[in-house]
DNA sequence: TGGACGGAGAGGTCTGACCACAAGCATACA
DNA sequence: TGTATGCTTGTGGTCAGACCTCTCCGTCCA
């Protein structure tokens, strides 16, 4: 037998924050990069407090759907669609996330993807994948930078996909690694050899050959995954073929606020 | 050249509460369905106000990680991992998510969650899902009942597969999708079917076959999608080859509350 | 034995004042 | 004349404390 009730999660008035924006967003009256009215003023307009109001735009704010800027206003998120960034971190943290368990996320996720974009991809998204490919044989000296715009090939290839869903969790994937990859020294060989994995994928999509593709990105993955696991201090990073025993290794969610 | 700070998102009093709580979960001093101290007693603790430290706590329970009771208390979220159940919803009333591209994103992320099952699987899991097999035949004359044994098949394999991440993309979708599916009435002929493919897929599963595995949780899915557009009213559809045009046809996000 | 009552504890909401940040504008100085 | 400084305004951020509502549970009475 179902559970008939869940528990709400939601207050009544948090509740009805979400409800108007949300009714606001699919009557398109409001749009990404969108103003909404200062809170004092829409507390007003929905007759509750402000505390309460403010309850509800924290709830957006989390779900990644607004942001908000100190002083000058709240707005629709602009941008990519992704969770909030700290969500699966903290969500590691609850749970255990492990790091070769995102490298095998990742693998699954952007394999398909990348064979998505090499049949649906159009020629926009294959320049801005050229360019990114260039850029980094360009800086292919310079870690920071490099993953910059290692991060955009793949945002461009999500795009390219056409599936916005997946396109939203491999983001919030990504931006979940970001911090850790960033700190990882990488060599300049390296970085080189990156910048030709990725040339080959774009080389897979461009020539729309989706096998290829979702070939090349697995490999590219894989390599970055180990690449990585060299950096990391003491951790065996077995995959393992069955579920691993429960000694702490790798886990996700690092504290730090910023 | 990276922008170099994104906009903070949360604020700093909110920042103190989910790094507060962060850190007690690294430290695993919370675990899940632990209860966190009265709001009066944590925000005297943390030496904030009760308005705050509430703000912090929704913005965690929006991310899935707790949940609170009127009148009872606030706990660490217990169960499956997900993220918030409104925020796949929401972003798909901002981003224009549709059926095709949620039924897309099952395809690729369950099919290979069915192949890993199949590899890392163990005993427990098969019992597990021979028990929901069973529900099904037992039960094939009452939708609603089937549809939650559907949801639990499907969650023991996410389980099984050995990924918890995969299996709270997986999980936050499906819930997402739950809702529209509540709603088509579907013929005891249909149900039978599914829990044949159910059975099939299971069987591939116990046996470690993980292509089969696959190929069955593809097929499956495939059925389910065909079905779901068959009851809904004048959606085409079509799975594009190439990105749609932008007329609106099924998009996602509904308004409700509950 | 069992249902009604009521208190204690916890979350939910409200009010209104005050703080902090960003941006624009006006004034004053070089 | 041009630039720098500083005030004003608008907007989000925080606080304090009072009061409401919901759950749970123990007690009392029929």
């Amino acid at each position: 037998m179902p559970r008939p009730k869940q528990d709400a999660l939601e207050t009544d008035r948090t509740n009805q924050v979400v409800n108007h924006i949300r009714a606001l967003l699919e009557k398109g009256e409001l749009r990404p990069g969108d103003r909404i009215p200062p809170e004092r003023e829409l507390a007003r307009t929905l007759k509750i407090s402000r505390a309460s109001l403010r309850t509800g735009i924290g709830y957006l704010v989390a779900m990644g759907v607004m942001n908000v800027r100190h002083g000058v206003g709240t707005f629709i998120k602009d941008g990519p669609a992704e969770f909030s960034k700290a969500s699966l971190g903290l969500m590691g943290a609850l749970y255990g996330f492990q790091f070769w368990q995102m490298f095998e996320a990742r693998l699954i996720i952007e394999g398909s993807l990348a064979a998505l974009a090499a049949e649906r991809g159009k020629e926009e998204h294959y320049a801005a994948l050229a360019e990114q490919v260039a850029e980094m044989y360009a800086i292919a000296d310079n870690p920071a930078d490099f993953l910059v715009h290692d991060m955009l090939f793949h945002r461009i290839i999500a795009k390219a996909s056409g599936n916005p869903i997946l396109a939203a969790l491999i983001e919030t994937i990504t931006t979940a690694m970001y911090e850790k990859r960033r700190k990882t020294v990488e060599r300049a060989d390296y970085l080189r050899e990156m910048a030709e994995m990725h040339r080959e994928i774009y080389r897979a999509i461009r020539s729309r050959n989706p096998v290829e593709a979702r070939k090349q990105m697995e490999h590219h993955l894989r390599m970055a995954e180990s690449a990585q696991n060299m950096e990391l201090p003491g951790v065996p990073a077995s995959r393992p073929a069955r579920p691993r025993a429960k000694k702490p290794a790798a886990v996700i969610g690092s504290s730090s606020a910023q």
